[in-house]
RNA sequence: GGGCGAGUGGCUUAGCCCGGACAUAGCGUCAGCCUCCUAAGCUGAAUGCCGGGGGUUCAAAUCCCCCCUCGCCCGCCA
């Protein structure tokens, strides 16, 4: 993909270009040079082997090669031995092409690419409110939403609401059968679960119930139309609910799409026929695919031997509506879908459809143990907003007593929120986390709060310098340091678009406060003067674009103070 | 029992896909820094057989095999 013309990568590619010619190797892959160099390769190892000569002989023939090379030098690169490593060291020219592009409104944003991704994230069950397991689908999806568009992808959010399944004919079950009036002050999804937790010791009491729960769930697979009202009323009332959760958390959906949509539009009964005609398929008591060839164990259960379908067939269902309106069909998944997820996708090719790719994550857990709705054992997405919001509240009026009241609480609210996005987004999906208030509830270093507080710093500076002539060329070391931070910006984003790793972005925009932070610390950038101070001026002003950039992909509100 | 994921200083964590030059940072501990652009900050010190054992390689946290521990999953639930 022609991306954003990184100036980084177009010498980078010149140098990969010199090397191979030099070497008549194709693999010849560049490092990052670490503290050395800006890049460094190690191929004469691979040489060493095949010409039976000391690597370090090889690398000092090569950068005598390369350092002639009239293409190389026209990078401004200059390439030296250091033992058996080959050292790559880049003039600033590249940096200033890098700040220049740093300085303008959304920068990062990569060019079009004519690509419509489907993204679907959350879908939580609507049978109680957000907790802050759900909430890590939430932010990895939102976060990957803003990456992509930012990538120069189109992009669709969806939210699939599963309005027919069984904990929803619970909580149906126990409006009508339990006293179930909403208390005064109550959310909507907080109300739902308080239902359907005492359903469900109904339920352990009397396993009898189970029957009138099923004949709930035939009725609205059958359309009955008083029954399909009331699954639609609670589902409703629980997703009003979710919305205002969604909306502390800055995270947006462009459609919910219902499950039962796919009933009522004859998409289910469509994907159960081309299934039956496949050679894996069963059809006697039940339909089931026996995928045993491909590595599963179990039976992939299409339709029950009453008739209706189960969540397979409807998610299949979905997923041949999505694939056939976008390119690229990503799900953000918790890890207890793993196994579905890969029977959906390997059944999605059996049937010749486009298969999705699944951001799975591992699990929240609290320190006593797994969170279950059904239990009511869970941290809810609003006591953690609301308690982060007080903590931020306390945090600012200390710090800063004399703005008002109501400055305060905004400010309270954006560092509240960019606590929460940024404790969860910084870990990697892949391992499964304890929540802890503690540190959830941190303000420091690794912190969202942390990366504000650089951007606001920043924003400080540039409100008190007035006007300035830009200079793009750093010079000092701090001042290297810091352009060619800024510089990777366009990389992250390309690579967190193409790894689904959202956390890199988090990091990334950590160790750009980070460095400069320390920037701030050795150089003086108000009280410089002349060409120093415009350098310093439009380094400050990169750096700012840049974290902002960052914090608003990462669904941050870049404030400028705080 | 089988499948998937994780295991990195006291605690949390990056790097692993694509093997290279002293393993990233934070918390905590210790020692410093506000007549200086916002101290939600900065500097320095101590703390690591990168879960264990084999192997491949000039080179392994990274690749391969075995084992251990933890999490998730293996339903005519969703």
């Amino acid at each position: 993909m022609e991306d954003y013309d990184d100036p980084f990568k177009k010498r980078k590619n010149v140098i990969v270009r010199v090397l191979q010619e030099a070497t008549h190797e194709q693999d010849v892959q560049l490092l990052d040079g670490g503290d050395h160099a800006d890049l460094a390769s190690t191929i004469s190892f691979a040489l060493a082997r095949k010409q039976k000569t000391s690597p370090v002989r090889i690398a000092q023939d090569l950068v005598k090669i390369i350092n002639d090379n009239p293409e190389f030098q026209a990078t401004g690169a200059r390439s030296e031995a250091a033992g058996p490593y080959i050292n790559f060291k880049l003039d600033t020219s590249y940096l200033a092409e890098s700040l220049q592009a740093a300085v303008q409104p959304g920068y990062g944003s990569l060019t079009k690419k004519g690509i419509r991704v489907v993204l679907e994230h959350t879908s939580a069950n609507p049978n109680g409110p957000l907790h802050v397991g759900h909430i890590r689908n939430s932010i990895i999806g939102d976060t990957l939403a803003r990456v992509f568009r930012k990538a120069g992808y189109g992009l669709e959010v969806q939210y699939y609401v599963n309005d027919m399944g069984r904990q929803i004919a619970i909580v149906v079950w126990g409006f009508d059968n339990l006293d179930s009036t909403r208390q005064e002050g109550e959310k909507e999804d907080a109300h739902i679960a308080r239902v359907y937790i005492a359903a469900n010791r109904e339920i352990d009491k009397d396993p009898s119930i189970t029957q009138q729960v099923n004949t709930l769930m035939q009725l609205v697979e059958h359309g009955d139309p008083a029954t399909v009202k009331k699954f639609r009323r609670e589902v409703s009332r629980c997703l009003d609910g979710f919305a205002i959760t969604l909306n502390d958390l800055n995270v947006k959906h462009d459609r919910f799409v219902w499950e039962s949509d796919f009933i009522r539009n004859g998409y289910t009964d469509r994907i159960i026929a081309k299934i039956k005609k496949l050679r894996q398929a069963q059809d006697e008591e039940t339909l089931a695919l026996d995928l045993e060839e491909f590595g599963f164990s179990n039976k992939y259960v299409i339709r029950r031997s009453d008739g209706t379908s189960v969540y397979a067939a409807r998610d299949l269902a979905y997923h041949t509506w999505k694939a056939a309106n976008f390119d690229l069909v990503i799900d953000v998944l918790g890890a207890d879908h793993k196994l579905i997820a890969s029977q959906l996708r390997c059944t999605m090719k059996l049937l010749g459809e486009k298969a999705p790719e699944i951001v799975h994550f591992e699990f929240v857990s609290l320190p006593e143990g797994s969170m279950s709705t059904r239990a009511g054992k869970f941290v809810s997405a609003d006591d953690l907003i609301n308690e982060m919001r007080k903590r931020a509240f306390n945090e600012v009026t200390i710090r800063r007593p004399e703005l008002d009241e109501e400055m305060r609480k905004s400010i309270a609210r954006s560092v509240g929120l960019a606590a929460i996005r940024y404790d969860i987004v910084k870990v990697t999906p892949e391992k499964s986390t304890v929540f802890d208030w503690k540190e959830a509830l941190d303000f420091e270093r690794q912190s969202g709060p942390y990366i504000q507080y650089a951007h606001a710093r920043a924003c400080s500076i540039l409100e008190k310098a007035g006007t300035f002539s830009m200079c793009y060329i750093p010079k000092t070391d701090q001042e290297i340091a810091l352009a060619k931070e800024i510089a990777k910006f366009p990389t992250i984003i390309e690579r967190v678009a193409s790894e689904l790793h959202p956390h890199v972005l988090a990091t990334y925009a950590r160790e750009l406060a980070d460095t400069f932070n320390t920037f701030y610390h050795y150089e003086q950038v108000l009280k410089s003067e002349g060409d120093t101070r415009d350098r310093r001026l439009t380094l400050v002003r990169a750096v700012q674009n840049t974290l902002k950039e960052s914090l608003e992909t990462l669904g941050i509100d870049a404030i400028s103070t705080m």
